[in-house]
DNA sequence: GAGGCGTGGAG
DNA sequence: TCTCCAAGCCT
């Protein structure tokens, strides 16, 4: 890898903020330097891109427009917010974290990176990325841009997939980070890493900083950064029961320990629990249909009867699962008590105003399409 | 330290 | 349809 000088670090400095005092973007997070509006955002964009969270950074700061409306705030109202922005543990820990600030810190923030660690859902990254932009501490925000960026301007070949690789990243960069702006250098960094330096499609040959860009220099751009790859999703059957009674469709929140916890769904039972799930000939299905009527109706004292809704089954794909979900429809004429059920009967004009994922949203649209094709 | 945890866009 | 990627954190 390479290394700087005195005068190159200052030439770098000077190059990048010269471009971002010009080129920046303006984004609706960045009109102050409030710590409650960075924090919120930099939460918002782990994992995510700019323009989805936009749209979600105005209607949250509508709704919580401080850090106490969100230590208040409910949780229904908190899950709404946050639905289809992804990875809502998030969510849960943005309050965790403005309960703290309300309650130990009597709002006043932490202002240094380390302490700032101490809040929930606040790791390394965040905590630079708010101690430098909202406090101005000297230090580096080592994201995925940063790792990117300066793996390719140094050649460094250490794999960014390995944990440890975050300590020698944060060295390197700690002494290039610009004293006097040091919050508008980790944003510069990231600018240059979602415009110039991108990880597809880059183009390092009109970038403000190629002068220092010993990848783009030596013609090794797409070796940086070094990445190892992570395994493909596990592929998880399901079936997804449309349970509708007079009183409207059964839906269940899911639990704590359960991922997409707090969100509603149709009930989801997993096809390992029944029959072979690698089957799919009609014999299987109506075996687990059996199956399936027999447990309903003891463990949940619902009488219910399934038929197949046919077609492919409803797929969606997490980071880590990609669920196969076969629709089945139960239609009961008398809406049955849920004595130990923790779901509830839902108005289909309803559902809508609940927290609900995207796979819950594609279950529905294709219960809809189904319905409509039967009314021609 | 490896794996869990969502969604949408690009190619 | 499939693959990879996008401002990570928690356990």
């Amino acid at each position: 890898m390479e290394t700087w000088s005195t005068a190159t670090i200052q030439a770098f400095r000077h190059a990048l903020l010269t471009w971002y005092d010009q080129e920046g973007r303006d984004l609706p997070w960045r009109h102050d330097h409030d710590p409650y509006h960075v924090w919120v955002s930099e939460i918002m964009l782990q994992q995510t891109q700019v323009n989805t969270v936009i749209p979600y950074y105005q209607r949250f700061m509508a709704a919580f427009p401080t850090v106490t409306a969100l230590a208040r705030a409910s949780e229904p109202d908190l899950l709404k917010a946050w639905q289809g922005l992804g990875y809502y543990s998030r969510a849960r820990n943005l309050q965790r974290a403005a309960r703290q600030i309300v309650d130990d810190y009597h709002e006043e923030w932490p202002r240094t990176a380390a302490s700032l660690q101490d809040l929930s859902g606040i790791g390394p990254y965040t905590a630079s990325a708010i101690a430098s932009i909202a406090f101005g501490q000297v230090v580096p925000a080592v994201d995925g841009n940063a790792f990117r960026v300066f793996a390719r301007l140094l050649k460094i070949d250490a794999d960014i997939a390995q944990p440890k690789t975050r300590q020698l990243f944060t060295e390197i960069i700690q002494p290039i980070v610009d004293p006097q702006r040091p919050g508008d250098f980790n944003q510069a960094i990231m600018d240059l890493g979602s415009s110039y330096m991108t990880a597809q499609k880059s183009d390092p040959a009109h970038s403000p900083v190629r002068a220092f860009d010993a990848s783009w220099r030596t013609g090794t751009v797409d070796q940086y950064p070094v990445k190892t790859k992570k395994p493909r999703p596990k592929l998880v059957p399901y079936y997804g029961l449309i349970i509708h009674a007079p009183a409207g469709y059964l839906l269940v929140q899911r639990t704590r320990q359960q991922m997409l916890a707090g969100y509603w769904s149709y009930p989801l039972v997993p096809q390992a629990e029944l029959q072979d799930p690698e089957a799919t000939a009609p014999a299987t299905l109506t075996a687990d249909l059996a199956t399936l009527h027999q447990r309903w109706a003891a463990d949940y004292q619902i009488p219910a009867t399934f038929a197949p809704l046919g077609g492919a089954p409803v797929s969606h794909t997490y980071t880590h699962q990609r669920w196969q979900v076969k629709l089945l429809v139960a239609t009961l004429t008398k809406t049955p008590p849920l004595t130990f059920y923790p779901g509830k009967w839902v108005p289909a004009a309803e559902i809508a105003a609940l927290p609900l994922p995207k796979v819950q949203e594609k279950m529905m649209t294709r219960w809809a399409q189904r319905q409509a094709a039967a009314k021609q």
